[in-house]
DNA sequence: GTTAGCACTCAGAGAGTTCGAGTGCTAATG
DNA sequence: CATTAGCACTCGAACTCTCTGAGTGCTAAC
């Protein structure tokens, strides 16, 4: 399908006019537009073919088009034009960045709400823990007879505790060695790894501390089940309220329903070398986003550690803005937490969008 | 205002029949209900007099009866049948709250969610800290060089740590004097008396290892500061969108809007005594409540930790089904938690419901 | 190739109509 | 005297009908 520069400029100019106003677009409406040197006439005549052609819809004869799917599909692979974010958006961005630098997690979470508040539409967030997570250091702590803190030091360098009250009358010195005997046996396996065999082990070596053991090994093991986990925030199923395309509760209702973890984990992962990734409407798999879009990025931040962060709406969409925000987002997780950088100083935030 | 009892009889059949269609109910459908031995001519009088003594209204003359927020309050107060939690029900929350034992943040934050899919309608869960939270116990492990993990032991029992990556070439000796000095100088200090002189008397005697103290130092107001917070969850606000008094998007979108952790935190605080206190439309002193019913619960855990519980809903309520559930979720968070009951297997899961 | 002009289409808004659930009142009833 | 049957009346909801105007496609002129 090949289309002259002024069928693409009308495209352009229907699928703009119709993303800011939710109103099919008419002919006069676009003659209208400063730098649209046609009569509504000519205009109409290349409406009638983009519509021939797919592109554009009609909802009824007497009306003014609406895109189509196709209409964006090609929209987004080349008439899109570049969206530069502005400094108000960089700057609070950077700020989320640095204000939760430590707790991972949390810090998904919050680019989850703040992409959601920024571009007034439902997001998730998706962390994916594609590396075997091991405990790499134990400690074991004595703070009042019967009151122990144990502490682990997972491989993704996040520290988990647990207070352990339990009336057992433990040696210090049987206590060392149960320390120390964790962190060689213990140590660099996968939640699967450590076996009933490992802990027998362990309890007949541990002396007057083997009431510990029990206890030590069930929360290692679920501390490393619940981190390998992926997590899915999603959050700002509400913001869809506010598009006119779910005034109707039950559409509405309908779409914020489904827009749980589940949906959200069968969504595809963009591919590592295109930074954003738009379904349209019924590109998407899953029958409940049939009438919608979503805008994903990836991030990757290295050592297994990768994840997604998308936002779902109306195929009625500022992509162009939309996707610049993601991929913006997406980048800065990507540099901040790039495995393990000590909590530097930030030095660049630019906006790293390339132009056309 | 004195009702008879047949008077009574009929304000009870309206309100049920009410909440249970949402459609205002007329003197024929009251009659048809068994236990009715009246004719609908009859019940036409009585409605008559109840809507001119303000516990009825009427949407237009020829619609049928609804309560009014008197007639609510009064059918609360007098007239409300004790609705028994079915088995399921007390499982449920048997379950929730042995799996999340340990942690009590996230207990609350379940038991909202859990409530608010039982009840079908938003819930929040409020938990408030009137007692200063101070750190019992300090310790700091060397994991590697340059790499420490602080370990927290707070007065509420919660454990906090932070991994510390920092550049110090620490005497083994001058850690351990750290510590030392640390569970003197700062234990049992709320975050508002750890002041600038402490510091600096502590960064004086740290010897090699002052670069830690003030990272210690700054962590350990922050977690005191944090957990001093009052938390609030708000959650299943979009349950609103089944309800037929909220099909109008845009009070959906209003009432939805503005039920946030602001607008939960002006609510009152039931009276110890009495288990559950109902708001019902007017009653509400904020605005945006106005049209809306709270149900809320205190729960009491002791030592200086309290909080609440509640549902936001249309006026037309199961008044008696949510004051139930509420009521028995707040005690069981109160049992579970009751000031550190060491994570003991659980004896008694009944219906605490008194009998009229 | 572009544009002015014109007949045609059709969703949506508004006016008018019908329908029926529900009411209040009156008179009959046990 | 409390209760009930009967009846005229009310009024919102739903439905139909008409009108309006934005927008179209086509044709003929430029």
């Amino acid at each position: 399908m090949n289309l002259t520069d002024r069928q693409k400029k009308i495209l352009r100019a229907v699928v703009d006019s119709y993303v800011a106003t939710a109103e099919p677009v008419g002919s006069k409406a676009i003659a209208a537009q400063p730098d649209m040197p046609y009569s509504s006439a000519t205009i109409r005549n290349e409406l009638a073919y983009l519509t021939e052609q797919g592109l554009l819809e009609q909802p009824h004869t007497s009306a003014g088009r609406v895109p189509s799917p196709a209409g964006y599909r090609l929209y987004i692979d080349e008439l899109m034009q570049d969206y530069r974010l502005s400094r108000d958006e960089t700057q609070s961005l950077s700020q989320v960045m640095n204000d939760k630098l430590e707790e991972f997690d949390k810090a998904i979470a919050q680019v989850g709400q703040m992409i959601s508040s920024l571009t007034n539409l439902p997001a998730y967030a998706v962390a994916t823990k594609s590396q075997a997570i091991t405990v790499q250091h134990y400690e074991l702590i004595q703070t009042a007879p019967y009151s122990f803190i144990l502490v682990l030091l997972l491989s993704t360098e996040a520290v988990h505790n647990k207070l352990i009250k339990l009336p057992v009358n433990a040696d210090p010195q049987d206590l060392k060695s149960l320390v120390a005997m964790l962190n060689t046996s213990l140590t660099d396996l996968s939640a699967r790894e450590i076996t009933p065999q490992i802990l027998a082990k362990l309890q007949r070596n541990a002396g007057t501390a083997s009431d510990l053991v029990s206890v030590i090994v069930e929360f290692t093991v679920k501390t490393l089940e619940d981190e390998q986990k992926n997590e899915v925030f999603v959050t700002g199923q509400t913001k869809l309220l506010g598009q006119p395309e779910y005034q109707d509760v039950g559409k509405a209702k309908a779409l914020i329903g489904s827009l749980d973890e589940n949906m959200i984990s069968t969504l595809p992962v963009p591919d590592k070398d295109s930074s954003v990734k738009i379904l349209v409407g019924p590109e998407n798999v899953s029958q409940a986003l049939k009438e919608t879009s979503v805008v994903m990025a990836r991030y990757d931040l290295g050592d297994g550690m990768q994840g997604m962060i998308g936002v779902v709406g109306p195929t009625r969409m500022d992509y162009a803005q939309v996707a610049a925000r993601l991929s913006y987002f997406a980048e800065g997780l990507g540099k901040m937490f790039s495995k393990a950088l000590p909590p530097s100083s930030q030095e660049e935030n630019e906006t790293p969008l390339q132009e056309d």
